[in-house]
DNA sequence: GCCGTTTTCGGCCCGACTGTTTTCAGTCG
């Protein structure tokens, strides 16, 4: 546990080589290269470390033997000589300069040299010296809107501590939201669409994308950089305008044509590295690809719809969510594509909360709004009491009393099936916080992890797989602990649980809360191709959280799940030999 | 440095905007 090495730390440590191979004159083919490695790491949604631990490198696409052995030296000793040899020489001030606005290897090295910035640690402090003195102005290449913006971006960086946060797709969706409703109001507009990370689905969004398609491309931009919550202007051309909205949030704004507007929507979805690999592929087809349309024997298409331009590359259409860079291009050309599950698949909802625990809203408020969704069937699953705090006794007549009432409401309507389950503390010791005398009353209940999240990998992997091996427990809940921006997922050999999975035939689930989304994606899809039964859940503390199932859902399409390898997608006779086997 | 349904060698995506220039380099996505 001890140096853990995180994924951006190692795409800052590559940018750093890459800098250095640029000002070298490295093969540009070589550059790219790491370009590509540093774009496929820095979209991993796991630790490249743990790739690393596991042996699975090999399947990262971008990381070939050379860049693996790299790796292996960092993970290993911490240092990569390779990587040394290839800085050494360079002004070290150089790569503290890399971060800031405007300013790439070619620059970072002028500067560095002409100010002779050897000491990263101080290379801001001097060249903001500098650029108040007015001297960066006087160097060839640079000019006073440039020392400008070096020394804005300066006192930026110190002002924002560590690096921006992604936001959650949630925040995300609202605030472009607005700018979409906006911009429906332009004239001349005939579509606005929120592309990027936001339509792939990514757990957590950085820029935000969008792209309207308008007769007037001039209006657009005008009427754009106008956005009343704007409150600078990045950039401004015919095609494209970057403005930034309060906390430095940016939004791309694209235009195009309708009749080009399903190329546009493509290469503005991305992700980056699925353009690069899908405009590779049509290469060798004959055909190049840009996001105006196909050029073939120097003749430009045009496609207004993104079907028909996946069809004319000669692919069935990949759906944003699959669109990672990986081997979706591959399993696309094989029609081997998953056919994604859908949020109306879904037919019950089964971890939820009431005023019994922590939530906001009473059980018969709960199954109003599960019915107003047409679920077939709602699980409630609030917290268990505490048998220490409260004695066996009392927590037993708890128990008993929930279930009656359960009982009552499910024979007096035929609306809705409803299940009582708990959600039960898989304890530091591994026991559960429920005895199995009182797990009997119920219909099912879920284990989930709630304190001790930093054991050793060996002690909470046992931990799980004890939970797993309990009779009562049908499925472990929020599997990895993680909360996206706050807490690491827990060290937990996926190994050994998924195989436990599947010898007591058991669930895991997709918790659906925008800042949870656990099991995480990556780990979905190794579930999917082993077989293994998922479940997507709200985990709702309220009537409007019962909504959030569509981002669960945004997990599974990511994982590559069908609906037949998520068991809430069941009628309510299947379900429940599915969930309690 | 990576990669392979023509290839273990010989290829490697395509374009926009800014600032400093007078035709383009650097940076970004």
């Amino acid at each position: 546990m001890n140096n853990r090495i995180s994924n951006s730390e190692v795409v800052a440590i590559l940018k750093e080589v890459l800098a250095a191979m640029e000002i070298k004159g490295a093969d540009r083919f070589r550059i790219r290269a790491y370009q590509n490695a540093v774009a496929i790491i820095d979209g991993l949604t796991t630790s490249i470390q743990d790739i690393w631990e596991e042996g699975r490198l090999d399947d990262v696409p971008g990381i070939g033997s050379a860049l693996a052995s790299h790796l292996n030296d960092l993970f290993t000793k911490g240092l990569v000589s390779e990587f040394e040899s290839v800085k050494k020489g360079l002004p070290d001030g150089m790569f503290a300069l890399l971060g800031l606005r405007g300013v790439g290897a070619k620059k970072a090295f002028k500067l560095a040299a002409t100010f002779d910035l050897k000491d990263r640690s101080t290379a801001l402090e001097e060249l903001k010296k500098h650029a108040q003195a007015g001297h960066i102005k006087t160097i060839e290449g640079f000019g006073e809107k440039s020392e400008a913006d070096i020394l804005d971006s300066i006192q930026q960086s110190k002002t924002s501590k560590n690096d921006k946060q992604r936001m959650l797709l949630v925040k995300a969706e609202q605030i472009i939201g607005r700018v979409i409703e906006y911009m429906k109001t332009c004239p001349g507009v005939e579509k606005v669409d929120a592309l990027g990370s936001i339509r792939r689905r990514n757990p957590t969004v950085g820029d935000l994308d969008m792209v309207v398609s308008t007769t007037d491309s001039a209006a657009a931009i005008e009427y754009f950089i106008n956005y009343p919550e704007s409150h600078d202007v990045v950039a401004k051309g015919d095609k494209k305008a970057v403005i930034l909205l309060t906390g430095d949030i940016q939004v791309d704004l694209r235009v195009s044509s309708p009749e080009a507007y399903g190329s546009m929507l493509q290469y503005n979805t991305g992700s980056k590295q699925h353009n690069v690999l899908l405009r590779t592929y049509a290469l060798e087809k004959g055909m190049s690809l840009s996001e105006y349309g196909i050029k073939r024997d120097g003749e430009l298409r045009k496609y207004k719809t993104e079907e028909n331009f996946y069809r004319a590359v000669g692919l069935p259409y990949i759906p944003p969510e699959l669109r990672q860079g990986t081997d979706e291009i591959d399993l696309a050309r094989k029609d081997q594509l998953p056919n994604l599950i859908t949020l109306t698949d879904i037919k019950g909802d089964l971890q939820s909360h009431t005023i019994f625990s922590d939530g906001a809203n009473t059980l018969e408020e709960m199954v109003e709004k599960a019915i107003n969704l047409r679920y077939e069937y709602y699980g409630v699953t609030d917290h268990g009491p505490s048998v220490i705090n409260r004695g066996y006794k009392e927590v037993e007549r708890m128990l008993l009393a929930q279930r009656e009432k359960i009982d009552k409401i499910n024979a007096s309507q035929n609306k809705i099936k409803v299940l009582y389950g708990m959600e039960v503390n898989i304890l530091a010791d591994a026991t559960l916080g429920l005895p199995d005398d009182l797990l009997k009353i119920l219909d099912y209940a879920l284990g989930s992890i709630h304190t001790a999240f930093t054991q050793d990998k060996a002690t909470i992997t046992k931990r799980v797989v004890k939970a797993i091996e309990n009779p009562y427990i049908s499925f472990i809940g929020h599997p990895t602990g993680r909360l996206i921006n706050e807490r690491e997922a827990c060290d937990i050999d996926w190994k050994i649980v998924f195989d436990a999975l599947l010898a007591n035939d058991k669930t895991i689930e997709i918790n659906a809360q925008p800042d949870r989304l656990d099991l995480t994606e990556d780990l979905v899809r190794v579930a999917v191709k082993k077989g293994i039964k998922l479940i997507v859940n709200t985990d709702a503390h309220s009537t409007d959280q019962l909504d959030l199932m569509k981002y669960g859902i945004d997990t599974a399409r990511r994982g590559f799940c069908e609906k037949r390898n998520v068991i809430n997608t069941n009628s309510y006779k299947d379900f429940v030999t599915l969930l309690r086997p």
